[in-house]
DNA sequence: GCCAACGTTGGC
DNA sequence: GCCAACGTTGGC
């Protein structure tokens, strides 16, 4: 089953911006379970997710990624350098994965949390809910849509 | 910068 | 296995 993403990056640490100028990039640094779990057991190559950027002026959605490769070992997890270090991982049975992405699109303009708070058709998306902090998140197919008919309107003049 | 909400850790 | 303490996330 082909499932669409939303992936949280903090704006002013990897934007739209960072991905479009490098095409793709390794998904590195997911030190949460949950997270983890959906990167390695439910994302497949070719789907798409929405690229949010957290802790910005305005938080919101910037654009589109795809996830082009899957199942791929952190190599910051033994990076003694790497803010991401994990002394309890170990190379016999790396404990965290990742996956690449691939620039899609950016938004001409990011839609804001407060855009999507305001419709009722996404009042069930995880990412609304209070106290959600997961950073990979499945969209349902539906929400996802009507998102992009939003990204769309805003760039209409 | 504040702080509420959450996940993880570790003592017991 | 419980739960208090701690660290982190992320909106504001």
């Amino acid at each position: 089953m082909s499932r669409c993403w939303l992936l949280k990056s903090e704006g002013e640490v990897y934007s739209i911006d960072d991905l479009a100028r490098d095409g793709q990039t390794p998904w590195e640094g997911v030190r949460n379970y949950e997270a983890r779990n959906l990167m390695r057991d439910a994302m497949r190559p070719g789907e798409l997710a929405f690229f949010y950027h957290s802790n910005s002026k305005p938080s919101g959605i910037a654009g589109l990624a795809k996830i082009v490769r899957v199942g791929l070992t952190d190599p910051t997890q033994f990076d003694k350098k790497s803010d991401f270090y994990d002394p309890t991982s170990t190379r016999a049975a790396p404990r965290w994965q990742m996956v690449e992405l691939a620039f899609v699109e950016r938004f001409a303009a990011v839609v804001p949390l407060e855009r999507l708070k305001a419709e009722k058709a996404l009042a069930k998306m995880p990412l609304l809910q209070k106290g959600s902090r997961l950073s990979v998140q499945p969209v349902d197919p539906a929400h996802f849509a009507h998102i992009l008919k939003l990204a769309r309107l805003g760039s209409s003049p």
